[in-house]
DNA sequence: ATCCGCACCTGAGGGC
DNA sequence: TGCCCTCAGGTGCGGA
């Protein structure tokens, strides 16, 4: 699944298709992903007109003529493909039916829009535009990274008394939000920071410094159009290429790619998830 | 108030 | 070929 920069890419490829554009016919194929779908969602979106397209956290947000939002998260293996134009601009043409096509959004324009998610760890619902602050899923929510209020003396206000490791604080959504598993440890590696140190006994400047760095992580990965795994595409289809870039993700025995480090890249588990990090240069 | 482990699912890949 | 195991980008929730 996708984090922050893939779903900043997915926005990016469904946006042509959807802002301005009416989706002509809703189609939903199951009652539910995570959570039940919100009652009547295929009604309540037919005839919608797509004002604007947002992204917060690793959510999706699109403002509807209706004067109701609807919330989209890609959870670990969702997709949002889009095919089939009158003018040429997307690619494909409509896919057959696949298994897991969950919602399929028909737009007046032509274009198809189809969110598959096998392992339906994703969600959609709608909510009054008016009221979107009050979303119990946004409310939790900490700043956005590449925002204005995360900044140095807002991740060290917040961070310097945690006992947790800095991993786990990272990956924390009420404390910065869209990070996930990949970019945190990049981030971490880049500043030299091994995983498991607890963030309250790191020092201010090693704290700060991973705001600019967290900014510049994310940053390159959507202008590489995120990364592909084993889920994920960009809207059209394509791959994103920023997998490519990783220097610790995935690359347990490996050598560490920092000039002058002859490290070999280790792998831990922490609360259930993998950490991989060079224990010769991140202390 | 924090923190950790569990749960929710399917599919891919490796070992035998 | 098949079975069994592990692992995967997230995150809400309950209990410690």
């Amino acid at each position: 699944m996708p984090e922050l920069p893939e779903v900043e890419t997915v926005r990016r490829g469904l946006a042509p298709a959807m802002e301005g554009a009416v989706i002509a016919k809703a189609s939903v194929n199951r009652p539910d992903l995570r959570w039940p779908f919100p009652e009547r969602m295929a009604e309540r979106l037919t005839g919608a007109t797509v004002l604007q397209l947002r992204r917060r956290s690793k959510y999706i947000l699109a403002d509807l003529s209706t004067g109701e939002t609807l919330l989209i998260h890609l959870g670990m293996s969702g997709r949002m493909l889009v095919t089939g134009d009158p003018l040429g601009q997307f690619v494909h043409d409509h896919q057959p039916a696949q298994k897991h096509d969950h919602v399929v959004f028909d737009m007046e324009n032509g274009a198809r829009i189809t969110f598959n998610d096998p392992r339906r760890f994703g969600a959609m619902d709608l909510m009054e535009t008016a009221g979107q602050a009050e979303h119990p899923l946004l409310t939790v929510l900490g700043p956005e990274p590449l925002g204005n209020t995360f900044d140095e003396s807002y991740l060290y206000e917040r961070l310097k008394d945690r006992k947790t490791p800095i991993k786990s604080a990272l990956l924390d959504q009420k404390n910065v939000a869209g990070l996930g598993n990949i970019y945190v440890c990049e981030a971490l590696y880049r500043c030299r920071i091994h995983p498991a140190r607890k963030a309250a006994n790191l020092s201010k400047a090693r704290i700060t410094g991973l705001v600019p760095v967290i900014r510049d992580v994310l940053t390159d990965a959507i202008a590489a159009g995120g990364s592909s795994l084993k889920d994920f595409r960009q809207a059209d289809g394509e791959l994103g290429y920023f997998q490519h870039s990783f220097d610790v993700y995935g690359r347990e025995g490996d050598p560490c790619r920092r000039a002058g480090c002859d490290g070999t890249i280790a792998r831990i588990v922490q609360s259930g998830r993998s950490s991989f990090y060079c224990p010769q240069c991140q202390r």
